[in-house]
RNA sequence: CGGGACGUAGCGCAGCCUGGUAGCGCACUUGCUUGGGGUGCAAGGGGUCGCGAGUUCAAAUCUCGCCGUCCCGACCA
């Protein structure tokens, strides 16, 4: 049993200056952490014990799985090499030189390290399937840590990582991992979204992110009000109201119509009375590519027409692109491809690419909410004009129909049409599926049943232990305190004994104590020579889920007990207290 | 890395503009008091004013440089 008056649980009635999010000032002012340095925290007392339990889950449902290693932190440079991500990891990286000036990093994720073990162990198929995982210490050089334990240097992470013999397995493992988060989520008592993540440059990996909503977030989510629809910006779609679109005048041809000084959509709209959905957006971008047979770069010119009110999403174009750097075209570039200013470009005119690999012509990607429009209105290339009965695949050419818009809040979800909400959303988990990346790079094969040397195919997966009480906190908390679900708090129960003076009052607390750390509950009792009110404040803001007050009521043979969560008390027989805990809190860890 | 703010006792802050004895609340120590939502009284302890240089008879205060922390942005396998 933990006596308060023994420990060391500083708590603060007031929160650092430098706390912004909620998570930050509660986890400091409940004594759970202290700050070191930007991005770096030392765990006390209850924090340990919190981020202790949460691992302990992790562990129980990876082992279900999978198989724990424990791998150095500490790395050379040579596997980082091989896979290429010493350049590209940057100044994300902790490096540093031994004694004899050999480059060493901190490690920032194993893949490195784990295939290193794969290709040189790993012989045949009949080895595979294998899940490797731990949990370890990452570090990474954040460009701004932030917002407490939310975005900070050094963290501890479970990965994990997975090797197949060939997709269909690759398939098992990525759905053992997820169905194990959700177990793993569901037991920390998180409210969670698993949304479809970007799925990279390369393309074909699946990827998914486990989100929790709150304030604090650095992502933004999109998500259906109804059904479990759920995805990140990059990825979200949604489905659009019908449009109608305007009747052709006269022979429905392209005809130019004078809209002097008329360059935004809104103006050319209103000026020609149509809606902006039925205008065309033009904007002009440029990228960077790369001769395949001289190597040299050159720019080339990206064009995407959206309907007049949507928004254009940048990871999306990135993605329409190969994942290449887009940047808007300069005035200059924009009157050699358009011969017009800004404000009356269009599509008309212009010899489009007829596939992205038709390297020597521009661009042109039609978002797919234009696709089967017709007569819409667009920019004539030519100073004060604009064109109407612009129709795709009519009047001009499109490259390819990609989906290049924004979706916004209170569009039609997907899948059921119910209402989409976006949210800013901490990522606690995340699972993705390599492919051949790693075991190519680093020359990891085994012999398939035919005895051919193939590459495994991998998978890799994370889970940020801080992030899981973090965002914890972020969603169960108010002005007192913040309230854990038993599974992850660093104890089960706090018992007060609202005065030690009293004799009664004191062994009565001693005896629940004592019996419910016999019945396998974690216990803490609050011993300390204080008033009542210190420790109820107390009580609430340190995130144990249940309190029970031993008072007055003592000569009644009663207790209270308090639920965190809802404030709620219930007067309880002492003789009873053991067997009422287990009724609302039946797994005794 | 760009923009902004801050750095004075463990925590939260005032003092700086207009240079001259370093202050308040909480916390801490001791004694008494109180005992169901941060009790009251009294007496105490604790500060290289982030660091360095400069100006000045004199710098927490003015000037310059550096360091650190936070916020916004960029970045984020």
């Amino acid at each position: 049993m933990h006596r308060w008056s023994q420990l060391f649980i500083p708590t603060l009635r007031e929160a650092p200056a430098d706390a912004e999010v909620a998570s930050h000032k509660l986890l400091v002012r409940a004594g759970y952490i202290r700050q070191l340095g930007a991005g770096i925290y030392s765990f006390l007392f209850l924090g340990n014990r919190s981020t202790q339990k949460i691992m302990g889950i992790v562990r129980e449902e990876m082992d279900k799985i999978g198989q724990e290693f424990y791998l150095p932190a500490l790395n050379p440079r040579e596997v980082w090499e091989e896979s290429g991500r010493w350049t590209v990891m940057g100044d994300n990286m902790f490096r540093l030189k031994d004694r004899k000036g050999a480059d060493l990093c901190l490690g920032m994720t194993h893949e490195e390290v784990m295939t290193d073990i794969a290709r040189k162990e790993l012989r045949s198929y009949k080895q595979l399937p294998q899940i490797w995982y731990q949990i370890q210490t990452k570090f990474r050089d954040e460009p701004r840590p932030k917002a407490g334990l939310l975005r900070v240097r050094q963290f501890i992470m479970k990965d994990a990582y997975s090797f197949d013999i060939d997709a269909d397995g690759l398939d098992v493992s990525y759905q053992k991992h997820h169905d194990t988060y959700c177990r793993i989520f569901d037991r920390c008592g998180l409210k969670y979204m698993v949304i479809d993540a970007h799925s990279g440059a390369m393309g074909g990996s699946k990827s998914q992110e486990f989100m929790v909503r709150t304030p604090a977030g650095e992502d933004l989510v999109v998500s259906c009000e109804k059904c479990n629809y759920a995805a990140n910006m990059e990825k979200a779609v949604s489905k659009l109201a019908p449009v109608e679109d305007l009747k052709p005048e006269g022979d429905g041809s392209p005809l130019e119509v004078h809209t002097p000084g008329q360059k935004t959509i809104e103006d050319v709209a209103r000026f020609l009375g149509v809606s902006p959905k039925n205008k065309i957006k033009t904007l002009a971008m440029m990228i960077t590519e790369q001769d395949a047979k001289t190597g040299k770069s050159h720019p080339r010119a990206v064009v995407l027409l959206m309907r007049g009110d949507h928004q254009m999403n940048e990871a999306k174009l990135s993605s329409a692109v190969g994942g290449k750097e887009t940047r808007p075209m300069e005035e200059a570039e924009i009157r050699e491809l358009f011969h017009s200013p800004a404000g009356y470009l269009g599509p008309l005119g212009i010899d489009w690419a007829k596939s992205m690999n038709d390297a020597t012509k521009p661009i042109l990607l039609v978002d797919k909410a234009l696709e089967g429009r017709v007569n819409l209105i667009g920019g004539a290339n030519k100073e004060d004009y604009h064109v109407k009965h612009l129709t795709p695949g009519k009047n001009f050419h499109p490259t390819a129909y990609v989906d290049l818009r924004s979706v916004t809040a209170g569009e039609e979800c997907p899948n059921c049409g119910a209402p989409l909400r976006i949210d800013t959303a901490v990522e606690i988990g995340h699972i993705f599926k390599l492919g051949y990346e790693y075991s190519e790079s680093m020359g990891a094969r085994v012999l398939d049943r035919n005895g051919k040397e193939v590459a495994p195919i991998m998978g890799s997966y994370g889970i940020g232990i801080e992030r899981i009480l973090t965002a914890a906190i972020e969603q169960n908390n108010d002005a007192n305190g913040f309230w854990l679900s038993p599974s992850i708090a660093p104890f089960d129960v706090v018992v007060v004994s609202t005065n030690p003076k009293d004799e009664k009052i004191r062994a009565v607390s001693e005896d629940i104590a004592k019996q419910l750390e016999s019945s396998g509950y974690d216990v803490l009792l609050d011993d300390r020579d204080e008033r009542p009110g210190v420790k109820f404040k107390d009580a609430d803001l340190v995130g144990i889920p249940f309190r029970i007050n031993v008072g007055k009521k003592v000569t009644e043979d009663t207790v209270e007990f308090v639920q965190r969560s809802t404030l709620q008390s219930s007067d309880v027989k002492i003789s009873a207290i053991t067997e009422y805990f287990r009724g609302l809190r039946p797994t005794a860890s």
